[in-house]
DNA sequence: GTCTATATTCCGATAGAC
DNA sequence: GTCTATCGGAATATAGAC
């Protein structure tokens, strides 16, 4: 693959989370690329294909994830994703499903499937990762681990939304008490970024 | 007030809840009212007026719920938030905290301002009720009323994000387990959205 | 693959008549 | 208060040279 193309998707997965879809604009990756617009819309047609791109990255990156972390601990898994979320809010950017289904209905059929197949994906691996941890007794949880999920998700997503907007410590406060409901045994100041062995891109 | 600026905020409200605060334009405004985009000028000289002008309404809807429930107990106050959520879940519409904070780094410092006394608003209001609630007996839940606020706050405000997108019974799902873990002694099959007696409008 | 140049459309906003 | 008319700019996208 290109190292245009990669840096393209890159700089557009950025501006998604910082600014949201519709509200950047070719101009804003060509210009720090040093690139003109027509170089983007060689690799990517229209903008719809370029937030697909972004987003099959996303999903090659929680396939990397859960292939790479397979052998870890259900609750060792989550830290790997809460590292993420972690590292995301020191940036003061928010994860991809946060600032992508707000903007749900904006998009066309081809890119509103892959931002469903995105939420499908992530929902399946935190469904997976806390059956698995349930089972070995390293977390604690009632209901379905798939509803679990979802309310997992949704505290990891709100916390950077929230977080961007109130400060302080709202991202630790909101994330160590969901680790306590969840019988998890470690805490956010825990997280060390740089100790966690994750792979080069940081998103989701 | 005047009935055109009432309906001018309506609009934009519904607007913004269904396809965000950068993707909606004047005409979308005028439009459907039957007046031109120099009458929407009028009232909001600015797009970012027009949003503040949408949060107001919003900080007085809240105002509004809480003079009016005041003597009901806190979980039954949380059951006519719900309600809100659950109507707009319906109409496949999301949250103004949903669609306004992630579009957060794209506002200009007085709605940034908007945006955050919104939030603020709402989490004082979700932290007193669970307190009160916790100390009659009706809500049992582990840890501060402030942390816990923020994680239903995150539940509801995720819940339509996430049910928009993946349909079915997605939003029953996150919200019956939420209230499970406070202890709440109903679920979402028990609302009857026509049965709670609520303010005209429908927003948060 | 990347460029220049441009087409086309839409946006937020304003001036001035009524 | 609402209108017509328009400004200036920015957006996505395309054609065609190199």
């Amino acid at each position: 693959m290109s190292d245009t193309r990669q840096q393209i998707i890159q700089r557009a997965d950025e501006l998604i989370r910082r600014r949201g879809f519709n509200a950047f604009s070719y101009t804003d990756i060509s210009g720090p690329l040093d690139i003109r617009n027509a170089a983007v819309h060689y690799y990517f047609p229209s903008k719809s294909d370029l937030g697909a791109a972004v987003i099959d990255a996303e999903l090659q990156q929680v396939k990397a994830y859960r292939s790479g972390s397979v052998d870890l601990p259900g609750d060792e898994q989550l830290k790997l994703l809460v590292c993420m979320f972690y590292r995301n809010n020191n940036a003061h950017l928010i994860c991809l499903m946060g600032s992508l289904t707000p903007d749900y209905d904006t998009f066309d059929h081809p890119l509103q499937q892959k931002v469903e197949q995105m939420c499908r994906a992530v929902r399946e691996w935190v469904t997976e990762l806390l059956e698995s941890a349930r089972t070995a007794g390293r977390l604690h949880f009632a209901g379905t681990a798939g509803d679990r999920a979802m309310l997992v998700i949704s505290s990891l997503l709100s916390s950077l939304l929230l977080s961007r907007v109130l400060g302080g410590d709202v991202f630790e406060r909101m994330l160590d008490q969901l680790l306590r409901d969840i019988g998890a045994s470690w805490r956010i100041a825990d997280l060390d970024p740089r100790k966690i062995n994750t792979p080069e891109r940081n998103t989701i």
